[in-house]
RNA sequence: GGAGAGAUGGCAGAGCGGUUGAAUGCACCGGUCUUGAAAACCGGCGUACUGUGAGGUAUCGGGGGUUCGAAUCCCUCUCUCUCCA
């Protein structure tokens, strides 16, 4: 969420960077300068009688001690008054209050300043393309039916079980999925991150951190009974871990990595273009973290980029990097690279990842800060990104290395499956 | 699911209605001393909001109540621990 201390002192720039997701801010800031002013008024008149209250029950403790009963009945009538005043304050104050959070969780982030204006994906900029576009001598078949063909997943078996959206992996289906997982997890771990094996359900203090409630409410699968949340993604309890936490001086950057299950309801989406591995409601991903004094930030981010570059690049697949649009990206997010693998097959390019750049927004949720060298706090910077998800990566090998024979594995992965062809 | 215990500053741990934002110890930071370090001694040391500032306010798990006054009493919720099933 943006700092109210900002919208107040840089109102302008707020809203002429959210003019760049399309989104305008002018009535909810000039609302919330309002609020906030009356916030502060009142909240200084409160103040101010509960001073006068707290120095009057001094002087009648006083009194009561010296045994002067007389006096201190009479100071403590004066108090009735006042303590009116104050009740009646404290309810305005927490209203205005209320008011105030209300309108700070409908604001998204300001844009980076390299975030090109936009409405849609069709505003977003190709930054960089590695490969090109593999051509085949056969027709190439979309990957649920290889799937099919090699018995490696069985998508109607999940509808049995659970139902559509929760696939189950078979044979060298299953073993691809282990395979990918620990080399992501180990590429993450040679590039610094810490792995982490976190709990994949969270409760609500959680879920607000992150920036998922309130705003995606919907999409989460939540435990009424228990009020726990399953986790749409690892980036909620890794970052987590850093929520109220001050950092002790302005030296640190935290790297960590996790696999996890990630679970979402994806409500209202639907037809073709969720066919098979395209969207599920259950799928794997190794995630990685950033926790960054803020003059880091852009360079993490970068490094981030380079990393998942080098994923894409050891499985041999052939990619795009699009910087996101004012209008694409994600509420919480600041500055958002997506990366996307042209799937043959299905003639389209598939997201495969997803790194962005939160600056304060996820902190100052989080209360995660950290000590400048004059002591003072400061909020941190958070970045996340997948590292990488599963399904649509699968999805592109599967499609992008079929051959008559079978599907190639690619060699950076050959260790860690022990074979090296679906067939 | 049942029974009990508990939640206080970075940690440990006092306080159980009034000069308590909170003893004490440890940790940490600064200083004296020392060739340097250790020890010893002196001083400092939570967070947030608000005010140009002195300062003010809030905060002893969350919320509510009693009272002139609550870390301390009452209610309620949450969480943790122990034992039993």
């Amino acid at each position: 969420m943006l700092e109210i201390q900002r919208i107040r002192t840089e109102k302008e720039s707020v809203i002429a960077g959210l003019k760049k997701r399309n989104f305008d801010a002018t009535e909810i800031v000039e609302s919330l300068i309002t609020v906030d002013q009356q916030w502060r008024n009142s909240k200084t008149e409160l103040e101010n009688i509960s001073a006068e209250l707290n120095i009057l029950a001094k002087e009648i403790g006083n009194l009561m001690k010296q045994g002067k009963i007389e006096e201190a009945n009479a100071a403590k009538s004066k108090t009735s008054e006042l303590k009116e005043k104050e009740a009646g304050l404290k309810i305005n104050v927490d209203e205005l209050d209320a008011q105030i959070i209300q309108f700070l969780y409908q604001l998204p982030n300001v844009p980076n300043e390299i975030v090109p204006t936009g409405k849609s994906e069709e505003d977003n900029i190709n930054v960089l393309e590695v490969g090109r576009k593999r051509t085949f001598d056969f027709t190439p078949i979309p990957h649920w039916e290889i799937c099919k063909k090699f018995d490696i997943i069985d998508f109607e078996l999940g509808v049995k079980i659970t139902g559509a959206g929760f696939p189950v992996y078979k044979g060298k289906g299953a073993k691809l999925q282990r395979a990918l997982i620990a080399f992501f997890l180990d590429e993450a771990e040679k590039a610094g991150y810490t792995e982490y094996t976190p709990p994949i359900m969270v409760n609500e203090a959680s879920c607000y951190g992150t920036g998922q409630l309130p705003d995606k409410e919907g999409q989460m699968y939540h435990d009424k009974r228990d009020n726990l949340y399953l986790i749409p993604t690892a980036e909620v309890p890794l970052t987590n871990i850093y929520r109220d936490v001050i950092l002790p001086s302005e030296e640190f950057s935290i790297k960590m990595t996790g696999y996890t299950p990630c679970f979402r309801r994806e409500a209202g989406a639907y037809g073709s273009h969720v066919r098979g591995l395209n969207r599920l409601h259950q799928f794997d991903k190794v995630e990685i973290v950033r926790i960054e004094h803020p003059s880091n930030s852009e360079k993490a981010l970068e490094e981030m980029v380079d990393h998942v570059k080098n994923l894409l690049e050891k499985l041999g697949l052939h990619y795009r990097i699009l910087r996101l649009c004012g209008g694409d990206t994600g509420f919480a997010s600041a500055l958002t690279y997506d990366f996307e693998v042209y799937s043959a097959a299905q003639e389209k390019w598939l997201e495969v990842s997803s790194v962005s750049m939160f600056n304060t927004f996820q902190s100052s949720r989080l209360k995660l800060r950290f000590k400048t060298n004059d002591k003072k706090t400061q909020l941190c910077h958070t970045l996340n990104g997948s590292a990488l998800a599963l399904p649509r990566i699968v999805a592109s090998l599967l499609e992008n290395h079929q051959t008559p024979q079978g599907v190639v594995i690619p060699e950076a992965l050959r260790k860690f499956t022990g074979f090296d062809l679906i067939d």
